[in-house]
DNA sequence: AATAATCTCCAAAGCGCTTTGAAAAGGTGA
DNA sequence: TCACCTTTTCAAAGCGCTTTGGAGATTATT
């Protein structure tokens, strides 16, 4: 097997045939004879012969490839639910042969690596990720006129662009309710950065939540941080050896719950006996494969639960069908989240339950 | 701001210069003055002028690309270890104007995607993820020809090619020992798939201390698995309520040993009173900003701790910088793992020491 | 002043593909 | 047989950049 590239030059003379009829044969046109397309197909394969991307691109103005651009969040770091949602999006780019551009960018700076991506046509639509309550980002790519799809909602005109978002509003009032439905009056929300749309909805949820029952939100237990396991076991921490801690916590993700599960053990506490946990579990495939997390096959953690993998499989599917057809509506998706009852949550214990001294009974086990 | 895209073209025009020139003076070439290098940058500038991606690498045959094949792990699953390493690169890529290819392969498939990115033009080296002990992907993009770096290495003639690895066996070896001269003895290990190098060599160290002191391996505590969180927890339950359980448990990565905290708690242990746990840490931003992970500033687990973020830096620079240097001879990094001490391990509980029948203690708390 | 050397700048030829407009080849009906 | 389609193939013109080989203009050398 011959080591130089083989072009379509070369390749239409081994066939004998103009570069024309090749190209064409080769990229299923209608006017090429099937008789000369099998012909020429074989011969690619045996020359081995694979047309440069950048030469298509050049003359056919597309690029086949789609941008991702990664925020660094607090810690510098890279979200890690974005590896299952890049497995969900990335096997449907595998499927229909598009490539996916990574990269990263400061918090506030994504501006000018979209532009960057998309005016050297490196991209022929980006996916924004992690989107604000009202961010620039979306105005920005519209008057690009790029196709682009949202990971989420920002606040205002939901219907000027397309997005995927699970309904966190209603997601954190359902779980809200569950937990006042099992006793609970006292709960922790362990939030994820408000400034992004879905912790901001979700944090309405919850208030939404706890109104309708006459409780007032209480910002001493209510925490918005990057969602990492250390703030976890660090905002648990606190606020079951404050004053008046919570019976329960609802927690915006799985990451930072293992960081609320290990305080509760250094505390000597038990989940759901003395506290009651809810997460919002994205489906995260290294720490659940299945629901099976227990031996008895029920899931660990009392979870809201929606797929980030699929929903990257989604957005995928719904980016490269906007590249190709250019007019198209923008479209979007609200999914629902489903509550999945696990080991983490139970009735409110007795001795609260009773009145006394909320808490106490809490402090007295250490 | 006109929003139809200036070229090359226009900008000359728009100028009065030949393209040549202005193509020039963007590139830094010295045959123009400076005068007109600046009259042509301000003009790039003012006109918003950005270089077409597939018309430069078509010209100049280079992709100013990096591509990253990933592969699905038995739970068809993204690394969730690859984030980190993606924030390190990512970084250096950003520097120095390189693009970030991702693609996804199941195990085994990687060689087409290499093959097509490459021969297709779309990146100018390669990243290789989670070699195999013989891994087939090492002569095949040798044969190609293309600059690639490792990250870790293979079995054989690790001369060849470029790598980064860590010092897998010494590690393994160290925190063997660290466990041994506490008293431990009978010493599980949760281990990745030993298919890929780095667990091989981790293996190759553990039995190796092990034998240095006369113990031989258990076949029955070790394991061998894709390291998630759930593969932790059902490992460690196996072991500590089966007959003869360890009393130390050596971990491959933090995710599994947060299973096996959640089985640890759940069986109603304490770490390192009734069991110690030293675990492989990659330093995950997203489970350890920094090393305060504990109230009093001291990390949680005992550690053999190693940045997987740091490794795709340099891998990246390493990388560039072959990219610039065709004929450059390969270069290898071999890193220590440095012994970081937590919360996690300590002596060999007295009760074991004593000789009584192994793993009583341990049950009978259940 | 004439020649050589240096600076600046340019026209034009690719890079490897797609695509337009047209021509050759093959088949039909008169 | 010829005129008329339809089918099959082709030559050539881009796409937007880099780069080669010169050509003017300017300055230095004899």
């Amino acid at each position: 097997m011959s080591r130089e590239t083989v072009n379509l030059r070369k390749l239409a003379e081994a066939l004998g045939l103009s570069q024309t009829t090749v190209s064409r044969a080769l990229n299923g046109f209608p006017e090429v004879s099937e008789v000369t397309r099998a012909r020429v197909i074989e011969a690619a394969r045996r020359l081995n012969y694979r047309p440069s991307a950048s030469a298509a691109s050049l003359a056919t103005g597309k690029a086949r490839a789609i941008g991702h651009v990664v925020t660094f969040g607090d810690h510098m770091m890279v979200n890690p639910h974005f590896t299952d949602f890049l497995a969900g999006a990335g096997e449907v780019y595998a499927r229909f042969g598009y490539e996916m551009l990574l990269r990263l960018a400061p918090a506030g700076g994504e501006e000018d690596v979209y532009r960057d991506m998309i005016s050297r046509g490196r991209v022929d639509g980006v996916v924004v990720h992690g989107p604000l309550t009202d961010d620039p980002r979306i105005p920005f790519l519209r008057s690009l006129g790029i196709p682009f799809v949202v990971h989420g909602r920002c606040g205002e005109d939901p219907a000027g662009y397309s997005w995927i978002d699970v309904n966190n509003r209603r997601a954190f009032m359902r779980a809200c309710d569950f937990l006042m439905d099992l006793g609970h009056r006292r709960i922790a929300l362990i939030n994820g950065i408000e400034r992004m749309n879905f912790a901001d909805r979700r944090r309405q949820g919850y208030e939404a939540a706890l109104m309708a029952r006459g409780i007032r939100p209480d910002p001493a237990i209510m925490f918005s941080e990057d969602m990492v396991e250390p703030y976890g076991y660090r905002a648990a921490m606190e606020v079951l050896t404050g004053r008046d801690p919570p019976s329960a916590l609802l927690v915006s993700s799985v990451l930072p719950a293992i960081g609320v599960m290990r305080a509760v053990a250094e505390l000597g506490l038990r989940a759901p006996a003395d506290v009651s946990i809810l997460v919002f579990d994205d489906c995260l495939s290294f720490l659940q494969p299945g629901s099976a997390a227990t031996p008895r096959g029920i899931p660990f953690f009392t979870a809201m639960r929606s797929s980030i993998r699929l929903a990257g499989r989604r957005i995928a599917e719904l980016l490269i069908e906007q590249i190709g057809t250019p007019g198209g509506e923008p479209k979007h998706e609200l999914w629902e989240a489903e509550l999945v009852v696990g080991h983490t949550t139970g009735p409110l214990p007795v001795t609260e339950a009773v009145g006394s001294v909320s808490g106490q009974s809490l402090k007295s086990r250490r």
